[in-house]
DNA sequence: ATGAAAGCGCTAACAT
DNA sequence: ATGTTAGCGCTTTCAT
């Protein structure tokens, strides 16, 4: 069923049925109802390919997640703690906006090829970008591309630095650095003077390294000492966080509490200290981040810092779609606070 | 940058462009080197809508995920544990066969007529459902779209009853029933005979349907006797397990065992039993369903029966590949075992 | 082996 | 207010 056929049934031209199709203003109501009756009555759909091809837009965003460390096929799956509330979010609220969503992972700089093709090809109208790890260059090829585009969690800084093409580009941010503070305020509030760090690893990710910044300002402006090995390495998975905090259980010295740069690691945490009798929040305390599902459902349960994911995807969406349709050449940068959310596993040190 | 310009550039026409795109057998190596140079160095990419309507397919499948009872906005994107995990591994096998996805949800009625659009609209050559709830007028109505559809964790007898056209149809699932008894046989095996069962709700979905129906007949087979009062009404959502179970703790008679028909319930009753001081498995034992990623975390860790999500997902990615390919008529039908993982959250009766 | 030309289904400028 | 027509960028049959 072409848009020729239905105009033969309702009696007109090809360009009327496109004009009720498009919802043009010339046109009377008698002939709207007749077209759309038989519309209706076939169950006429407009073919994409030619509406696209004939200068439509596609009304499909890309949603593209970038985890150039995950090169193992079952780490993929599961482990995406982090990605995974955004999947759902940025879907969901393109869907409720009438907005289709192609979705692809990148996993090597090979698969980002598919990125650019996506945008090239025509196949999307503009783009949202998730991930750790993605470099520079991945970004003023994005930049180049010359097409909408919205970087979650991204540097804003390192974007100016380089003098990105920044026409159509969007960041959205979640405050980290400021949360980051929060759980280390929140500890040092409780009395804890000798607190660790996990996840001191590669900051080529924004906000890891802003969690760090403000672990070390933290400690710094409540006249705290830095104690370096205090500061674990840690690449935000849950083993490496293993084995380095049972590292650091067999030192001299030990914090009395441990600021983890997110809950994967944090578990890890958790595990090395079940294993050598270590109870928290009597022994230690501990406060992780991102605030992942089974934090709440942990015995005892984790303190967290809550990462505004539903708010970042919506606002993610809703600039992209407004920057698709508006043509709009502009640079615009949001971020949002994330909450500290006191659980079990954060304890004063007076109470012991 | 169109292939006309590609084809000026090379001193060819545009067929012979397109000849070179589509690897047409008869062209001599030295022109598809010179063109191939041309495309290289301009960084040429075909336009994606030009080429579907020109004949070719789109090489994007879409995957909708069906949840009609998840209205509420919240519970929507944190809550989905059993399909994230769908979404993930279905992307990946797609994007590594070099499949785009369109990834849709279906939360009403309404949204389901996206789906209908998306393949009517010719956007995706095939599509995946998954879903709970979702009913025979739905999958009629996919059926009737005379398109490759791959339909995950649905009843075959239903689709065979209602004499729906098969043509373009293909059904994943996973063997519930199976997985089902192995966890009742395994607390049958530890001496357990009063099993309670969680999650007789409305059947329909299927795999629950299947979980339930193992529990009677394990029962059964094992002479052991069917207590109506063991049996929890279930939504197979945590809140309501919670109610249920503590509904349970009041009565008379209590069971040794409980049989969850997913993990999130099963949350639920660990949290009753931990409100009543109800020490697992000391005091009882229990067993999930779909294994979690919180199951291995907990403490107690959680018993449960996991899914082969990974090989459901690149099963029906193939599947729909193959028949978008092949254009094959046919029906098939393809289920993958479940495994018993047995951890810490069942015990034997006589070790008390 | 390659070019010319028709056609895929739609939109939009132009004409009336 | 509506019909006519020229593309949009590609594939493919038909010629040569």
């Amino acid at each position: 069923m072409r848009s020729e056929d239905i105009a033969k049934l309702a009696g007109v031209s090809r360009s009327t049925v496109s004009r009720v199709l498009n919802n043009y203003p010339d046109i009377p109501q008698r002939t709207r109802d007749k077209v759309l009756k038989i519309i209706e009555e076939y169950n006429y759909e407009p073919n994409t390919s030619a509406r696209v091809l004939a200068g439509k837009s596609t009304n499909t965003i890309g949603f593209f997640v970038v985890s150039l460390d995950d090169q193992d096929n079952m780490n993929r799956i599961y482990q995406n703690s982090y990605f995974a509330p955004f999947v759902d979010a940025i879907i969901d609220t393109a869907n409720a906006a009438g907005y289709y969503v192609l979705v692809h992972t990148v996993y090597t700089r090979e698969d980002f090829i598919k990125v650019k093709q996506a945008f090239q090809q025509k196949r999307i109208d503009g783009g949202i970008v998730v991930g750790t790890r993605k470099d520079i260059g991945m970004v003023r090829e994005i930049s180049q591309l010359d097409m909408p585009f919205v970087l979650i969690d991204y540097d804003i800084s390192e974007i100016i630095e380089n003098h990105l093409d920044k026409k159509h580009l969007a960041v959205i941010n979640s405050m980290d650095y400021e949360g980051a503070y929060d759980a280390m305020s929140h500890l040092i509030d409780l009395g804890h003077s000798k607190i660790a760090f996990i996840g001191d690893g590669t900051s080529n990710t924004f906000s890891g390294a802003q969690r760090f910044e403000a672990y070390r300002t933290a400690l710094m402006e409540h006249g705290l000492p830095l104690n370096e090995t205090f500061i674990l390495k840690g690449d935000f998975l849950k083993k490496s966080a293993y084995r380095e905090v049972l590292k650091l259980l067999d030192q001299a010295e030990l914090p009395t509490a441990i600021f983890s740069a997110n809950d994967d690691m944090a578990l890890g945490a958790l595990e090395a200290f079940k294993e050598r009798g270590i109870r928290v929040p009597e022994d230690i305390s501990i406060v992780g981040f991102d605030d992942v599902p089974v934090a709440a459902q942990l015995n005892p349960s984790l303190s967290s810092v809550r990462l505004p994911i539903y708010d970042m995807s919506q606002a993610a969406v809703h600039k992209i779609i407004e920057m698709c349709q508006q043509g709009t050449s502009s640079f615009s940068t949001t971020s949002f606070p994330t909450k500290l959310i006191a659980r079990e596993s954060s304890k004063s040190t007076n109470a012991r």
